[in-house]
DNA sequence: TAATTCGCCCCGCACG
DNA sequence: CGTGCGGGGCGAA
C-alpha cells in the first residue's frame, strides 16, 4: 500500500524554458522543503482570435510560418460583452515567447484581432488548470489534487441563509469558503541581509556594478539559526570572538558559505533584496568567478526580481510599500516609513541598530550587531502577531490565484485582474480585449467636481462652524461594493445590450444596468463582501476559540483589502478591464443613497451636521428616529445603515473633512487637520497633540469651557516660544516627499524642491520617494535643506502663520480665533 | 507595472 | 502689489 499522501501547498508556478512547460512549487510542510513538479499535463501557450481558421490562412499565412506555431482549433467561448456564444480560434504556440513578449511574435502579427494574448503564460497555466495558488494538494500519479477542504457547520449555515434559494451560487460560495477555511502552513523561511564596504559614505553602491567588497551577510530563520558572516578586514584588528559569527579570510569564502545557507531553505526574505541585496551577491560573485551553477541566485531585468534557485524569494520591502496593505491592512501605521526601521518601528515596535558611523568604519561587533538586527527585524515583519503577514500573503493568494512571489511584487490591480481573469476561464467566458472594451465601455456620462478628473465621485455635506454635543454617526457598510453587488455592476451589464434592459436606468446617468444576467464583478464583489460582513467579521469577534478567532480576523483583513479596492480599479486606465461607466455608477448610486438618506433623516426630524461619501453625522438624534432611519433604509434602499460610532461632541471647523471630536469612549477624533499632517513640523505637531489631551479631558460643557481657557494659555506659550526663537532647528523641519524626479518640475518649483536641489549641489543624491527636510528661512529662496541651515536664518514669521492655521482649525469650531488668543502680544 | 474622487493648505506664477 | 488660478502634497472616504 502506498503512503498516505501528505498536503502540498502550491506557492508558485513558473514556466521553465529548458523544460518547455510550466513547475508547480509546492511547500511540502512535513520535510520542510519546496517540491517542484513539473507539468505533466501537455499544456501549451495560446492565445485566441476571432479570425475563423480560413481567414487566418488567406490574411495571414506567416502565422502558420512562425517558428514557435504549433497549431490552431476552434472552442466556443461565452462573450459577456455582446451576450452570445462565439466561435474562436485558438492558437497554440510551442513556448511562450512566441505568443508575445518576443520580436515578430504571432500575437503582433494580429494585432487587434488577438484574445487573451498578454496573460503571462504561468497564470494562463493556473486559470486552465483551476489551481488555487496557497491551497494544499496531494499528488496522484503525476497529477495534482486539490485536497478536500472542511467548511464549519456554522458557516454553511449561514452561507444556506444567503444563498440557499440559488443552488449554483451555493455552490459557488462553498468553493470560495474553503479558501478561507483551509489550513495556512507556516513555511520555513530565513531572512537574509548583506553590508558593503564602501569608501563613500553617501553612496550606496550600485548592485549590478556591485564595486566593493560585501562584509557582512547576516540570517535570521525560522528554524532558530541567527548567523553573521564576517570578513576579515586588517584595518578591524585581531576579530573579537563573538555569538553567531563565522569569521572569513576571503570574500569568495564568505559569499560560498552565505550561499550554502541559502540554499537549505524554501523561502528566502530580504527587505529590498530585488533591488539590491540579491543582485549584489550575484554579481559580486561573477565578478570573484563564480561558475554560474555556484550562484543560486537569479536575476529578471525586465522584472527587476531576484530569484533564488530552488526555492522562492519574497522582497519584503516591494510588500510593505504597496498602498494597499498600508492603508487596509496594517491602518496606516507606518504611512511615514519606506525604510525598514520605520516599518519595523511602527509594526514591532522595535528599530534598527543605531550607528553613529558609517557601516564601512565600524567595528566587528559593532557591525555584526547592525547588520544580524537587520535580518532579524525582516524576520520579524513576517512573525509578529503569529505570523500575520504571512497568513496574509497565503490568503491573499488564495483569493487573487497569484503565486507568493507575483503577489508580494504587484499592486492590487494586479491581484483583482488576475482573480476576474481566473473567474472568466473557469466560467468559459472570453476575456476581453482591451480596444474593444475600451471602444464600447470606454465613455462617461459626468464631469468631475476637480479638473483632470473622468468622472464625479462622492458627495461631501458643508458642515456648520461650532461645537455640537452627543453626535451619532451612521454610515453605510461597505458602500462601494454592497453597490455593486446590489445594483448588478459589471463591466458587461453596466450599457448591456440588451434593448429590454435600458429603463433599469442609474439614478442621474443615462446608463443603464442589466436585469438579465448576473455580472461577473457584481458577483465576484458580492461574495467576497458577504463572507466578510456577515461571516468573518462576526466570527473574528465570536469565535471562542483563540487559533480561529485568529485565523478568522486574518481572513476579514484579506478580505478588506480586495473589497475596498474593487471600485476603484474600474476607473484605472491602466487597469484591463478598465470601464469608466462601471466607476462612475457605482460613485452615482453611493450619491443617491447618501442624499436619500439624507432626506429621509430630514423628513423624521433628524439634523444632519455633515456627511462624507457615506456617513451623516446626526445631531442628539432620539433612538425611535434613528431605529426609523435604519429600517427605513433597509426596506427602502435595501442596504446596511449601521450605527459607525458615537461622539460626546464634535467641534467643526466648518471646513470639509475637517473635524475634532471626542468619542463616548473617551478618545480624541481628530480628522484632516494641518496639525496632524506628515509634512507639518513637530512644533506645530506637538502643540495639536498638546491641544488633543486638553480636549480629551473635556467631557461637558463645564470641562470644555475650561480646556478652552488652558488652550488659549497654550497657544500663547507656543506663540511667544516662536517670537522668542526658543525652539529647535530640529522642530521646524517640514518633511514633504518628492513624488517626481527633480527635473520633471517645470511649471513650478515648490519649496521641497529647491531644498532638494540645494541638496543635489552639494553632492546629496535626491531621488523619487525621498522626503526632503527643510526649514523657511529670511531672505534668499525662502528654505534652506535642514542639513545647510542654522537656527538664526529662520523665519519666524511664516511659522507664526503656520501656528495660526493649525489653531484657528481647531479655535474657530470653540468659538474664539487665533487673534484673540495672541491679540496685545505684538506689544511684548 | 500603476485603485478612485473630493477637499484643504501653501506656494509659485501670470495678469492686471 | 493684489488677485486668481493651478501645481503640489497630504489626508478623508
Amino acid at each position: 500500500m502506498a503512503a498516505a499522501a501528505r498536503p502540498l501547498y502550491l506557492l508558485e508556478v513558473e514556466y521553465d524554458g529548458k523544460l518547455g512547460r510550466a513547475v508547480l512549487k509546492l511547500y511540502d510542510a512535513e520535510s520542510q522543503k519546496l517540491v517542484e513538479v513539473p507539468d505533466a499535463s501537455g499544456h501549451k501557450p495560446y492565445f485566441l482570435t476571432d479570425l475563423s481558421p480560413e481567414e487566418l490562412l488567406r490574411e495571414h499565412p506567416e502565422l502558420f510560418k512562425h517558428g514557435g506555431f504549433d497549431h490552431i482549433e476552434v472552442v466556443e467561448k461565452y462573450d459577456p460583452l455582446r451576450d452570445e456564444n462565439v466561435l474562436m480560434t485558438k492558437v497554440v504556440a510551442r513556448d511562450p515567447l512566441s505568443v508575445g513578449g518576443s520580436r515578430g511574435a504571432m500575437r503582433e502579427v494580429l494585432k487587434d484581432h488577438a484574445w487573451e494574448a498578454r496573460i503571462r503564460y504561468h497564470h494562463c497555466y493556473i486559470y486552465d488548470l483551476g489551481l488555487v495558488p496557497g491551497m494544499p494538494y496531494v499528488e496522484s500519479n503525476g497529477a495534482l489534487k486539490a485536497v478536500e477542504v472542511e467548511v464549519p457547520e456554522n458557516v454553511v449555515q449561514e452561507l444556506e441563509k444567503l444563498y440557499g434559494s440559488d443552488e449554483e451560487l451555493f455552490r459557488r460560495a462553498l468553493e470560495w469558503a474553503k479558501l478561507f477555511q483551509a489550513p495556512v502552513p507556516r513555511i520555513k523561511r530565513v531572512a537574509v541581509d548583506i553590508e558593503v564596504y564602501s569608501p563613500e559614505p553617501n553612496r550606496v553602491p550600485r548592485p549590478l556594478e556591485a564595486p566593493y567588497p560585501v562584509v557582512a551577510v547576516s540570517f535570521w530563520a525560522s528554524d532558530g539559526l541567527r548567523r553573521v558572516l564576517l570578513l576579515r578586514r586588517p584595518e578591524l584588528g585581531e576579530p573579537p570572538k563573538l555569538d553567531d559569527v563565522e569569521y572569513f579570510a576571503s570574500e569568495r569564502e564568505l559569499l560560498r558559505r552565505a550561499f550554502e545557507i541559502i540554499s537549505q531553505y524554501p523561502l528566502v526574505l530580504t527587505f529590498n533584496g530585488d533591488a539590491f541585496d540579491l543582485p549584489y551577491l550575484r554579481v559580486r560573485a561573477q565578478k570573484l568567478g563564480f561558475a554560474e551553477e555556484e550562484i543560486p541566485i537569479e536575476w529578471r531585468p525586465g522584472a527587476d526580481k531576484a530569484q533564488v534557485k530552488g526555492g522562492l524569494h519574497v522582497d519584503l520591502y516591494r510588500f510593505f510599500i504597496n498602498r494597499s496593505m498600508k492603508v487596509y491592512a496594517f491602518g496606516n501605521k507606518y504611512r511615514e516609513g519606506r525604510s525598514l526601521d520605520e516599518i519595523s518601528g511602527a509594526l514591532l515596535g522595535v528599530g534598527k541598530v543605531k550607528l553613529d558611523k558609517h557601516v564601512s568604519e565600524a567595528g566587528y561587533e559593532e557591525l555584526a550587531r547592525y547588520s544580524l538586527r537587520d535580518a532579524e527585524l525582516t524576520f520579524m515583519l513576517t512573525q509578529f502577531n503569529d505570523e500575520l503577514v504571512m497568513k496574509l500573503i497565503v490568503l491573499m493568494m488564495r483569493i487573487s490565484k497569484l503565486g507568493i512571489e507575483d503577489l508580494t511584487r504587484h499592486n492590487i490591480s494586479t491581484w483583482i485582474r488576475n482573480l476576474l481573469y481566473f473567474e472568466h476561464r473557469r466560467r468559459g467566458y472570453l476575456i476581453p480585449n482591451e480596444s474593444d472594451l475600451k471602444r464600447l465601455k470606454g465613455q462617461t456620462d459626468t464631469k468631475a467636481v476637480i479638473k483632470g478628473k473622468k468622472y464625479l465621485g462622492a458627495v461631501v455635506i458643508d458642515p456648520p462652524t461650532g461645537i455640537f454635543f452627543n453626535i451619532t454617526v451612521v454610515d453605510f457598510a461597505s458602500l462601494y461594493p454592497s453597490v455593486v453587488k446590489k445594483w448588478n455592476l459589471s463591466y458587461e451589464t453596466v450599457r448591456c445590450v440588451h434593448e429590454e434592459c435600458r429603463s433599469a436606468v442609474i439614478p442621474g446617468l443615462s446608463h443603464w444596468v442589466c436585469r438579465k444576467r448576473r455580472g461577473i464583478m457584481s458577483e465576484v464583489v458580492g461574495f467576497l463582501r458577504d463572507f466578510r460582513v456577515y461571516i468573518y467579521k462576526k466570527l473574528a469577534k465570536s469565535e471562542k476559540d483563540p487559533v480561529r478567532r485568529g485565523h478568522y480576523d486574518v481572513v476579514q483583513s484579506a478580505l478588506k483589502v480586495f473589497i475596498n479596492a474593487s471600485y476603484g480599479v474600474f476607473g484605472a486606465e491602466t487597469f484591463p478591464l478598465y470601464c469608466p461607466p462601471v466607476a462612475e455608477a457605482t460613485t452615482a448610486l453611493g450619491r443617491y443613497l447618501l442624499v436619500q438618506t439624507l432626506l429621509r433623516a430630514l423628513e423624521l426630524g433628524l439634523p444632519v451636521l455633515y456627511g462624507d461619501t457615506d456617513s451623516l453625522f446626526l445631531w442628539n438624534p432620539s433612538p425611535q428616529k434613528l431605529e426609523e432611519l435604519v429600517s427605513w433604509v433597509s426596506r427602502e434602499l435595501q442596504v446596511d445603515l449601521d450605527v459607525d460610532k458615537s461622539y460626546r461632541w464634535v467641534a467643526f471647523s466648518g471646513r470639509k473633512k475637517n473635524y475634532v471630536g471626542l468619542l463616548s469612549d473617551g478618545t480624541v477624533d481628530a480628522k484632516g487637520i494641518v496639525g496632524k499632517k506628515r509634512n507639518t513640523p513637530e512644533f506645530i505637531k506637538s502643540y495639536v497633540m498638546q491641544i488633543m489631551d486638553l480636549l480629551g479631558k473635556a467631557g461637558d460643557i463645564e470641562q470644555l469651557d475650561n480646556a478652552i481657557s488652558e488652550l488659549k494659555r497654550l497657544t500663547h506659550e507656543y506663540y511667544s516660544k516662536l517670537r522668542r526663537k526658543e525652539v529647535l532647528l530640529n522642530d521646524l523641519v517640514f518633511k514633504v516627499a518628492l513624488t517626481k524626479p527633480l527635473a520633471s518640475y517645470v511649471k513650478n518649483t515648490p519649496q521641497h524642491v529647491k531644498a532638494a536641489r540645494q541638496l543635489q549641489r552639494h553632492g546629496v543624491r535626491v531621488e523619487v520617494g525621498d522626503i526632503i527636510s527643510f526649514v523657511k528661512v529670511r531672505g534668499g529662496e525662502g528654505v534652506k535643506a535642514v542639513q545647510l541651515a542654522r537656527i538664526d536664518e529662520v523665519d519666524s514669521e511664516k511659522y507664526i502663520e503656520h501656528l495660526r492655521t493649525a489653531t484657528e482649525q481647531i479655535l474657530e469650531a470653540l468659538g474664539t480665533s487665533f487673534e484673540e488668543v495672541v491679540g496685545g502680544a505684538q506689544l511684548m
